[in-house]
DNA sequence: TCAAAACTAGGACTATAGTCTATGGTGTAA
DNA sequence: TTACACCATAGACTATAGTCCTAGTTTTGA
């Protein structure tokens, strides 16, 4: 599976398990929601400096949405 | 401490740990080593796919290289 | 010392991350 | 049906990631 698509899904699912419409988290991380919604698309890649934003906004450890991503990607 | 900057000395110390000179590394990952020195010393920071290839060259998960990192950053 | 190896940095360039401003699509509740 | 909340996408734009080439600086070992 490609690293942007398993980006993406990763995000929307911890984006959702908090509850958030894409609108809320891009606010709350300071992103415009149209880059969000590329993002959970697989559309583009972040840089280290928003996956820090999002998993700030997320209250959940960068390295805890890498791990995740691991998981999807390395198959 | 800055989020680049802490980047950087996380990758500076896998990669001596390593014994991997910035060339090594840069052909390892496919990229150039004046983007690797530019990466160590903090002046720009890497998206998703390089955090990805470097942690494939230096044989250790993305998710540890970021962990080390917020060890540094989140101070 | 000196020469080679390792690193830093410049400029010019291309690709893409991220913004801003729309507009349209889809589902759901009233 | 219509209104509203949520999401996707397009285009034009700016900032910066990443390349390539070159040249200079620091480190190291003989």
């Amino acid at each position: 599976m490609e690293l942007k698509l398993a980006f993406g899904e990763t995000l929307k699912s911890l984006r959702l398990e908090k509850g958030f419409t894409q609108e809320k988290l891009a606010e709350l991380c300071n992103l415009d929601v149209s880059f969000i919604s590329r993002l959970e698309n697989g559309k583009v890649q972040p840089t280290l400096s928003t996956i820090f934003s999002i998993s700030k906004a997320l209250e959940i450890k960068a390295s805890y949405i890498i791990n995740k991503l691991e998981n999807k990607y390395l198959d």
